[in-house]
DNA sequence: TTAGTTTATTGCAATATTACGATTAATATC
DNA sequence: GATATTAATCGTAATATTGCAATAAACTAA
């Protein structure tokens, strides 16, 4: 059916599918890049920078800003994004939690 | 279009997508939780577990082994899985490698 | 005011994902 | 053998995602 089950799982779960969702697509994974590299940027960078259209760029970072990870400055009429850091804080702490537990106990395969 | 042009980025960045996108359903989730709480498991005891059908859950099981995070054995008319250690680590590395960049020198927002 | 610049939004087509019933394949048990 | 159990696969429906052309909105500059 395309949708998914989210009332099934817990809060964590659906929070931390959420933001390994974000980042599931190498379009935001290269913004968040340039976005390291050069510590401050406009939309129009961005264009120039990955090979994809403005209207799918706009859309890729409306995803990364509903997601907390990045803020916005109207600058006349550019804009200016940034990283949240403590967003970014947050969600690389959730995230470095799941991943560091332990796998090296299993007995069975 | 619903198709990624991958073409146009960096093995790097459509790797750790890839990865972020395996993790970003939170059944995938669930099932990796269960996997590291009871260190082995099977398909049937997921079905209980986690509330989706028998061929929802196999499917998953199906995308989280093509990433390579789990392994399986045939166990007489049962299946064991468990994390892939070696795997796990590769794929804990990459994303906390990217995660821990530091976001702390923007100066525009 | 008019024209240019920059980013967001709308609308749409193509493809992907999620979910499950039905079925299959393989083993286990009687 | 016949039947039960387990997990994978097939087929399909519903929904989501990706991408872009066209347009709108908001500002700048002449």
């Amino acid at each position: 059916m395309g949708i998914t089950k989210t009332e099934i799982f817990t809060d964590r779960q659906n929070s931390l599918a959420i933001m390994a969702k974000v980042l599931g697509h190498p379009a935001r994974i290269a913004i968040l890049d340039h976005l390291f590299n050069i510590k401050a940027c406009v939309c129009g960078d961005l264009v120039n920078e990955i090979g994809l259209s403005q209207p799918t760029i706009s859309q890729h970072l409306k995803e990364l800003k509903q997601a907390g990870l990045i803020k916005g400055n109207i600058d006349g009429n550019k804009v200016c994004y940034c990283i949240n850091e403590e967003a970014w804080q947050r969600m690389r702490n959730n995230i470095v939690s799941f991943l560091d537990q332990d796998p090296y106990k299993n007995d069975c395969c």
